[in-house]
DNA sequence: CCATCTAGGGGAACAGCCTCGCAAATCGGG
DNA sequence: CCCGATTTGCGAGGCTGTTCCCCTAGATGG
C-alpha cells in the first residue's frame, strides 16, 4: 500500500522530475493550490459536469493547457477532494473512540464509521458519483486511484468486524472481507440512488443502515 | 413500470411523433436495425469506448449526425443490448424452472439467476461498466433507463426471496427487498472490480456467491 | 555575473459527442 | 398520380477534455 509517490512533486505529468521538490518550487507549488481552490469552488457551484477545464484555467488564472502541468485529468480534481473527505471520516471516526459508557459493539462501530462518511458524501452527489463514474474508465489512471480509496474503506470496515468476531460478537469464521466488500457496495448503491433522486439523503442513511441490519442478522431462518 | 414509451417510433429524438409507429414507416425501422448491429459488432470488436459514433454510422451506412434520428445517445445503444440480455437471463431462469428431484430452495434459485446472469454479463465487460457509468450521469435519460433494469432485477430478486420467506426458509420479517437491493448492488461491485481486472470472471462469479452466503448466515453471532 | 537547465505557461489544434437548420425521400389520402 | 405533411439524411459547426510544441522566467552551478 501507500506506494503512491509521495511527495515527489506531481509536476510535468508524465515524466519523473529529475530533482525531488526540496521546497524551493515555490510557483508550482502556489499554481497547483489556485488550482485545487478554484475547481472546488466551481464544482461546488456549477457541479462537476458543468464546469469547463477552461473555466478552472481562468479563475486560477493560466490558459486551460497550463493545468496539466498539474493534473492528469479532471477527474482527478475532484478525487483529490474525495480522498480529503474519506481521510477526515477516518480520522474523525477514530478520534471520537469511547464517546461514553461501556465499548461499542462492532455493529455500533460499523454505524458511527457510516454515518461520518454519509455526512461527509452527502454534502456534494458528485463525490460519489464521479469517483464512481472513474471506475467505470479502467484504462484510465484515476480508476486506480478510487478502488485504491474504496479498498482502504473496506480494509477499516473489516478491521473493525475483525475486533467483533475476536470478543464473540460475530458469528464463528465469517468471512469478514467478503462482509466489509458488500457493505461498502451497498453504500454505493444506496448513494447512487440518492445522487439520481430516487432517494432523499435521510432515505440513503436509512438504507445503509438498513442493509447493515439485514447483513447482520442474516435472511436464512435459524438453523433450530 | 412500463410506461417506457412502448412502440411510439424513437425517431425524431426531441418530439412526441404525431402518429404511432404501425409499421409503415419501413425505411426508418431498417436504419435503425441497421445502426444497432453495426454498433454491435463494432463494440464487440473494439470495445464500447474506442468505437466512434462516426464508425458506427459508416457501417450502417449513413452520415454520424443521422444517427440522431434514431438513438438519443452512444451509450443508449449498448444499454439496449444490455436490456436485451437482461431479458434473456430473466427467461432463461423461468424456463429452467425445476430441472430436477425436489423443489429449489430460494438460496438455490437466487444463486441459478446470479449464475445465469453472471454468464450473459461476464461476456463483456463493457455491459456493466457503461451500464453503471450511465447511472453516473443523473440528468441523462438513459441513467433512469438503466436505474429501471436494476430495479427490475431487485424485484424478481425480491419475488424469489418473498417466495422462500412464505415457505419458512427465510428469517421472518426479513426485509426482503433492502436483502435484494443489497445483492444488487454487490453484484455490481463485484463487477465493477472484474472489469478494472482485480478479479477474473470465475473470482468474480465466487465473490457474489460469498455475498449470497454471507447474507444468508448474516454475520452476527446467533442470540443464543 | 554568466551559461544552462527545467518547471511551468501559452496558443493552436485534434478527436470526441452532439446540435442545428435545410434538403431530399417517403408516406397517406384524394 | 399528385399534394401536403412527416420522416430521414446530411454538412457545418459548437463545445468538450486533452495533446503538442514552443517559449519564458527563474533557479542552479560555476
Amino acid at each position: 500500500m501507500g506506494a503512491q509517490e509521495p511527495f515527489v512533486s506531481p509536476g510535468a505529468a508524465g515524466r519523473t522530475p529529475l530533482r525531488p521538490d526540496d521546497g524551493r518550487l515555490q510557483r508550482g507549488r502556489r499554481s497547483r493550490a489556485r488550482i485545487r481552490e478554484a475547481a472546488r469552488a466551481l464544482f461546488r457551484e456549477r457541479g462537476f459536469d458543468a464546469t469547463t477545464l477552461r473555466a478552472i484555467a481562468q479563475r486560477a488564472g493560466m490558459g486551460a493547457s497550463s493545468l496539466y502541468r498539474h493534473i492528469r485529468t479532471k477527474e482527478e480534481l475532484l478525487v483529490d477532494e474525495l480522498q480529503e473527505l474519506q481521510e477526515q471520516a477516518w480520522h474523525q471516526f477514530r478520534r471520537r473512540r469511547v464517546s461514553r459508557g461501556g465499548p461499542e459493539t462492532a455493529s455500533e462501530r460499523l454505524r458511527r464509521f457510516l454515518d461520518a462518511e454519509h455526512q461527509l458524501l452527502a454534502r456534494d452527489p458528485d463525490l460519489t458519483t464521479i469517483a464512481l463514474r472513474a471506475t467505470t474508465h479502467p484504462e484510465a489512471r484515476v480508476a486506480g486511484q478510487v478502488l485504491a480509496l474504496q479498498d482502504r474503506t473496506v480494509g477499516l470496515l473489516a478491521e473493525i468486524m475483525l475486533q467483533g468476531r475476536s470478543r464473540g460478537e460475530l458469528r464463528r469464521g465469517v468471512d469478514v472481507l467478503a462482509a466489509a466488500r458488500t457493505i461498502a457496495h451497498t453504500t454505493n448503491g444506496a448513494r447512487i440512488a440518492w445522487a439520481n433522486g430516487q432517494l432523499d439523503g435521510e432515505a440513503c442513511r436509512r438504507a445503509i443502515d438498513t442493509a447493515v441490519d439485514v447483513l447482520f442478522q442474516g435472511i436464512g431462518a435459524p438453523p433450530g
